[in-house]
DNA sequence: GTGTTACCGTAACATCTGTTACGACCACTG
DNA sequence: CAGTGGTCGTAACAGATGTTACGGTAACAC
């Protein structure tokens, strides 16, 4: 089976090498923007060539959506361990909803890649198609645990608080991973709390 | 003084023109994203040549600041005509925010410009000064207003309050300018409305 | 050893981009 | 009616960009 191992040993490299390149993508998009975002930049970051990055991806295109996807997936993998981790609904809500705001470093790095793969959507059918059903899951989870929060509620009502909340937290990592001088992790916290605190979801 | 008269006209015109290019950067940056954002898109969107667009501006981050500007500018009429219309403090604190959010299809498309010149700013030091400026200006508007709303609130309450209410509205925006079939006009003023009185800033 | 296969770097290509330079046109002056 | 200054379109330019094609190299098969 030597053929075999080969071939996952060389697939695997090759997967390995797809997620350095989407690093280094997240990494253009955080420090210089969309705009400079082109494959010499890429592979530059990537500590390869132009023709490696072109041996992995398709395209330009192919290689924005893999690094989304990359995002997305661990993204969702820190929530799930977010909420396994939570004594209770509440505390897991407000648990995941903090980890989608810019309260350091890096997920203040994560909200400047986040809206610049927003901006590469805009005209783009495929990329938007992408966000929609990554955006309608991440909703989904809120709601879950929204619901499972406050049992007594009917769905409007959840459905008008899972907005809000996930408003909130997106708006909030925006704010204040363009301006970290006004709106530092302290405040995005506060506001969360004060947030879930008012809805009656505040800690039981 | 003929003289004086002509180079007023001549200036108007200028004015004029600049307007309609920018004009035309913000259909073009909501149409095709700020990636297709070129001087020659630009110039057949306005209806003239590129070389018209570079007598008008410097460059094309003149063209992007100008272009942020003038919208900078409008939105900040707009809120202050809202703003002497309302009868009360609360009613012209919901009404600015409700502006912000992308309630028809020219807020939405207006959401889409604002994403584009985010995106742009990152790793451009100069633009993110103009939207730090921009941004504290209106903070400072929805911080008066909530003062006036509740005056017996400490200033820290006011600012947590503030940060929470501009966060619901420019997410809110966000999220639907990108899925306007999930978050449509009545679940943003749903979110904005119980928000406001979740926070004891309703109508009185 | 020899042929084969996959891997990947180099260089080229066509296209697009921002910007510049030049010249035609037009209104107005003397 | 020349002359002048301002306006703006055309075309060119250098550089960057996405993409493709080719060639060398190393590991493996027989």
């Amino acid at each position: 089976m030597l053929r075999g191992e080969r071939a996952i040993a060389r697939r695997a490299d090759h997967e390995a090498q797809q997620e350095r390149i989407s690093e280094a993508v997240w990494s253009t998009l955080a420090g210089k923007g969309i705009e400079h975002l082109t494959i010499r930049a890429v592979a530059a970051v990537a500590g390869c060539t132009t023709g490696l990055v072109m041996h992995r991806f398709p395209g330009r295109k192919a290689l924005l959506a893999h690094a989304r996807d990359l995002l997305h997936e661990r993204t969702r993998d820190r929530v799930e361990r977010l909420e396994a981790e939570a004594a209770t609904p509440r505390a897991a809500l407000r648990a995941i909803l903090a980890q989608g705001m810019a309260l350091d470093e890096d997920s203040a790095q994560e909200a400047l890649v986040w809206t610049g793969f927003l901006a590469a959507s805009v005209g783009d059918e495929d990329l938007i198609a992408l966000h929609r059903r990554n955006n309608r899951a991440w909703r989904d989870r809120v709601s879950r645990l929204v619901a499972a929060s406050a049992p007594g509620w009917g769905s409007e009502r959840v459905a008008t608080a899972v907005f809000a909340l996930m408003s909130v937290a997106e708006g909030a990592a925006q704010l204040a991973c363009f301006d970290p001088e006004t709106y530092g992790p302290a405040a995005q916290e506060a506001a969360l709390d004060q947030m879930l605190e008012a809805l009656g979801l505040g800690p039981a």
